[in-house]
RNA sequence: GGAGAGGUGGCCGAGCCAGGUUGAAGGCGCUCCCCUGCUAAGGGAGUAAGGAUGGAAACGUUCUUCGUGGGUUCAAAUCCCACCCUCUCCGCCA
């Protein structure tokens, strides 16, 4: 949720809605209304300061005055409930347009669509396809099985088998032990939530058709550890003097890919299920763009640690999405595909979902509220399809990255005989 | 799944059955002041959050909030309904 009075006040602030592509007219008809409501507002509670004491003097007086006394605090309350009704309404208004603004993007956030983007940094080269494409040399190795997974639960469902599976794990496992090292919590969260935490972390409505839904029980399954992560200090007032605070989430994930049909359908690239180790951040505001360097270097150190070409670039303001201010994409190179695709990236929501979330920080100068931010420190299952294709040798077999082989007790694997 | 108890301010805890001077007794904690050679003990004062509004500010006015959302009433922590959560006992179970 935005800052109306600071899209009131502050131009910077309102030319960041717009860079994300919202209408001027929006923006307007948005401020009018809720100085409708403000002014409702008002005289909502003096006539409530009225009612409250007349009902006041009924108490106290004496039992022949009651009856006249009565009367005219209910006569009152009538008027009172027209009023009310006047400004529910025009609240709802303020409630309906406020969703549609999404946070204003950043001023160092290239402005435009997709396209728009700016390339931070590249890292490696750009090396030629190996024999097998990621798929096919899952396939190979024995270690993913989609027609199974399409079997017993449908399209874009694998079976991960075999050695990748202790690689999967060795992924998580580094990984959470390099973030412990950095100041994060680790923690395992529920991934079947309600919908008001759907909703107070963001995702609904928008994202309502990508999720799961266990209708007997109405739960959802999360399609990130984001969300319950986000719950941790919904509501909470914390101590300015503890933050920031990091947590490490470990989940597995789940996404419908509504409207993906025909689209990255190869090996484990887009499936329906997968872990992901991700990052959270709670921080006061003015240390948010430096936890979100840190953010961006961490993912890179992961992705280096690796030894993944890549490049990181700073996503446009048109392609942001509703919650991020600012946001880097890590893009690892593919061989297979000849281009650049995401495997991470962190994002600054600024007060943007702890305005709902209620989360606040008390310090020194007063409480406020706090700034929330979030990153993929192993989207485990795309990590290893990288893997697959960057560290397969030309006689097939699989050389295990340096840093993952004291937690997974393997170095070099050989091709199926 | 069955039976019962309960959710009140930073924490503990009264109030609820008999609705009104209770935004909430009392205690703990915390802050400030006094006393004290130091510490301990003691005395005094203060101490919920969020919103709107006035003010440069200090601060003032007002609304909302006693798990959440509705309802009854001139008036709800207190009565009614629904939901959420916690605890105890029984059953079941990785």
């Amino acid at each position: 949720m935005i800052d109306v009075r600071a899209l009131k006040d502050d131009p910077a602030y309102r030319a960041g809605a717009e860079a994300k592509g919202v209408s001027a007219d929006l923006l307007d008809e948005l401020l009018a209304a809720d100085d409708t409501r403000r002014g409702l507002q008002t005289e909502v509670e003096e006539m409530r300061a009225t009612a409250n004491a007349s009902a006041k003097e009924i108490g106290k007086a004496a039992p022949d005055e009651r009856e006249a006394k009565i009367a005219a605090a209910s006569e009152l309350k009538a008027e009172l409930g027209a009023k009310e009704a006047v400004y529910s309404e025009a609240s709802a208004k303020v409630d309906e347009l406020i969703l549609q603004v999404p946070n204003p993007a950043h001023e160092s956030v290239p402005t435009g669509d997709e396209e728009a983007f700016e390339v931070v940094e590249v890292v490696g080269g750009t090396p030629d396809a190996p024999p097998l494409d990621h798929a096919a040399f899952g396939e190979a190795m024995g270690w993913t099985d989609n027609e199974l997974g399409a079997a017993v639960s449908g399209s874009r469902f694998a079976y991960l088998k075999g050695a990748a599976v202790l690689l999967e794990l060795a992924l998580v496992q580094w990984t959470m032990q390099k973030l412990v090292a950095r100041g994060f919590t680790p923690v395992i969260p529920p991934v079947l939530v309600r919908e008001e935490m759907m909703v107070d972390a963001g995702f609904f409505p928008t994202d309502r058709n990508q999720v799961y839904e266990v209708n007997e029980d109405e739960l959802f399954l999360v399609g990130t550890s984001e969300v319950p992560l986000a719950g941790m200090h919904r509501g909470d007032r914390l101590d300015a003097a503890e933050l920031p605070l990091r947590y490490a989430g470990f989940s597995s994930c789940f996404r419908r890919e509504a409207g993906t049909y025909g689209k990255d359908t190869r090996g484990i690239f887009r499936v329906h299920q997968f872990d992901k180790v991700e990052m959270f951040i709670w921080s006061s505001p003015e240390k948010s763009w430096e936890e979100h360097e840190m953010l961006r270097t961490i993912e890179q150190e992961i992705i280096n640690d690796l030894g993944l070409p890549h490049r990181v670039i700073n996503v446009a303001s048109g392609d942001l999405g509703n919650a991020a201010a600012k946001k880097y994409d890590c893009e690892v190179w593919l061989p297979s595909e000849g281009r650049y695709r995401e495997l991470t990236s962190c994002s600054n929501y600024t007060d943007y979902s702890a305005r709902r979330l209620k989360t606040r920080a008390k310090g020194d100068d007063g409480t406020e509220l706090v700034h929330t931010l979030n990153g993929t420190a192993c989207a485990v299952g795309r990590t290893l399809l990288f893997l697959f294709e960057h560290w397969q040798q030309p006689d097939g077999s699989f050389v295990v990255p340096e840093v993952l082989r004291p937690f997974c007790g393997l170095d070099t694997i050989a091709p199926l005989a």
